[in-house]
DNA sequence: CTGATTTAATTCACATGTTAAGTAATTAAA
DNA sequence: TTTAATTACTTAACATGTGAATTAAATCAG
């Protein structure tokens, strides 16, 4: 069904489809390990032993701060993550329990064998370059217009 | 704040980032429209006279069916869209009322100054190879991968 | 024509997006 | 130092995303 590609706001739709085709490649296995994408990007974030307060993390996966809110609650309700304590005792803190460290490196190998997969499907040049420009388009946007 | 972008999945979260910034554009405006960017997209599909089905006006929106129910709930409560009589009657067949078209008409001029701003900010040739770019990846990962 | 299957929407339940308001802790100003 | 302003989160309320189950209508098989 080949919709005539005439909207004005045919970035806006590209964007969105484009997502929504790179992230059905990951969608089903994250949901096999009982998680949503987005948890799955907070998970990521803290491997390794990283710790990250919630602003610092929020802006690194990209979700709004009720959003993490909830994630964390969720997480550190099935043990996934858990508190550090703060200097800053406005801040909250968190880091991969050991049950999350696993999860993670379970779920780590298969993901990245997903992601080569689009990468040997698209073309590792093709896939920078487009890294590249849609992070000038933003650097673009959130300067003037 | 620069994060260090070494994620291996930069493309999601380039695809993300760039998304928030394009609608970021024109989520102010639409609001003080009274309306969601995800509604003012259902808005566009059906104006200038168009009838559709809720099936190829959830394709064409990118939005999923449950949501597209919402909406359409939404805006035939707020006289935006109406229903139109089909010949199967499985289908939910609608369309822009008078009111809807208005209110189209008023919010369009704004939108399309938005949309060429971002033209003449990043550039016709480097938005026109995005969009391309964009629905080639989506074209190679809906096919095999 | 009748029953099984498929199709189009809707409904449900829960997760997230989004804005606004509220809370607690820190910092700056008087 | 006491208050005012800021900062970091949280909560609330509503819209949307998402998958599964449900309902109604059309199509197919026998």
């Amino acid at each position: 069904m080949a919709d005539a590609p005439r909207y004005d706001d045919s970035l806006t739709i590209a964007l969105l489809r484009a997502r929504e085709a790179v992230t059905a490649q990951f969608r089903d296995h994250v949901a096999a390990g009982g998680m949503t994408l987005t948890q799955w990007r907070v998970i990521r974030a803290l491997a390794g032993g990283t710790e990250l307060d919630t602003t610092t993390l929020a802006h690194r996966c990209v979700i709004l701060a009720p959003s993490l809110t909830r994630i964390i609650k969720a997480l550190e309700g099935r043990g996934l993550i858990e508190k550090v304590p703060a200097r800053d005792r406005r801040q909250r803190v968190v880091r991969l329990t050991a049950d999350g460290e696993a999860m993670f490196t379970e779920m780590w190998a298969v993901s990245k064998t997903r992601y080569a997969a689009i990468e040997a499907a698209f073309g590792r040049a093709e896939m920078l370059d487009l890294v590249d420009t849609l992070n000038r388009l933003r650097a673009v946007l959130e300067e003037d217009v």
